[in-house]
DNA sequence: AAAGGACATGTACTTCGGTACATGTCCTCA
DNA sequence: TGAGGACATGTACCGAAGTACATGTCCTTT
């Protein structure tokens, strides 16, 4: 449900096409919220049929550009305002890390180091995107705003990662290794 | 994909029924990788089937435990060690934060106050569970440190976003609130 | 003895996201 | 002028996840 939010709100940004869309998805939100082009014309297809968007222009090759209507605008107003947030996030490293007594200490090393410059990479990608709207680089339109707290978000959390993978790798003894526990292995669960 | 590897890594614990297993996705992560009953059932029969899983004990209520087999456990280290990381996270609070600019100033300020609550009361509950785990409460089986390892990573996720929320409320004027700006949108991305 | 609740497992259906594959269009550069 | 690449849109299918619904079992309490 929410690609199609995500689509109404960059549309209300300004017209756009399926093609500029799946780009500004890629762009901004490709870790944070992945779309693939294939869904994103289907959705605009149903939102143009429930009258929520509709065509703004044809181009070039088979370009189709569409608007945002009232109805579209009044749309993602109320999901933002009344609309339940959902909360789960799905975070497969934090998964495997419940597994880590399982890995050989240096495999698993290897595996906190590489999560760890992962990470901080991410978090300089988004620094630097901070760094060029402070700077002005977007001009300071509200939405380039909203943009901004975004992407401090993006910021946040994967330093959060990268300081975490950090401390994992060296505070504490945690890999095991060896076979797996079969003495008397969690006797609540039986 | 990562379900399989999830229940796998827990009956590697030890064994354990679907109605256990459900348990602890719930517990342990909830917020963090939520999985329905009816999917654990299913799944352990497929492990089953492949003989990565067999099963330990018949319960009570139809109750049947399985027990992780060598074949289970050297898929699982292969996983961890080969099997490559998912590093998407799905965060929708983040996808709305895009669309800010739409909202009204004070329904903006209610909705991170609320993001913002619900965030520390979760990083609350992680701090609340690692306090207990350092404690000793569990004893101090690899299997514990890594879920202590795991829980960290929660705490600091929910403190981040908690932290997050807070600063986007009050920093910068974000919100506008007024009509779509429909005076030149984004010119490049027409 | 009956009732309610926790324990325990499942089927069926829907929706959503991901991947593979296919096609057409225009521009640029050798 | 022909080839390659970016632009642009789509179909088909699969597998994973979510929801609703259904059922059976055992224990505790009144």
């Amino acid at each position: 449900m929410s690609l199609r939010y995500g689509l109404l709100g960059l549309l209300a940004e300004g017209p756009a096409s399926g093609y500029d869309l799946a780009r500004r998805f890629e762009e901004v939100l490709g870790q944070i919220w992945p779309a693939q082009h294939p869904k994103i014309y289907a959705e605009l297809r149903r939102l143009a049929d429930e009258g929520l968007i509709e065509v703004d222009a044809e181009g070039p090759r088979r370009r189709r550009a569409y608007r945002i209507t009232d109805a579209g605008v009044a749309e993602i107003r109320h999901w933002l305002t009344a609309g339940d947030v959902d909360h789960t996030i799905r975070v497969q490293p934090l998964l495997r890390s419940l597994f880590f007594w399982l890995m050989q200490p240096d495999d698993l090393r290897r595996h906190l180091d590489e999560e760890a410059r992962f990470y901080a990479e991410s978090a300089a990608r988004y620094r630097a995107f901070a760094a060029a709207k402070d700077r002005g680089d977007y001009g300071d339109s509200p939405q380039v705003r909203s943009m901004r707290v975004t992407v401090e978000a993006g910021i946040r959390l994967y330093e959060a990662l990268a300081d975490w993978a950090t401390w994992a790798g060296t505070v504490p003894p945690t890999g095991a290794g060896g076979p797996p526990a079969d003495a008397d292995p969690d006797p609540e669960l039986t």
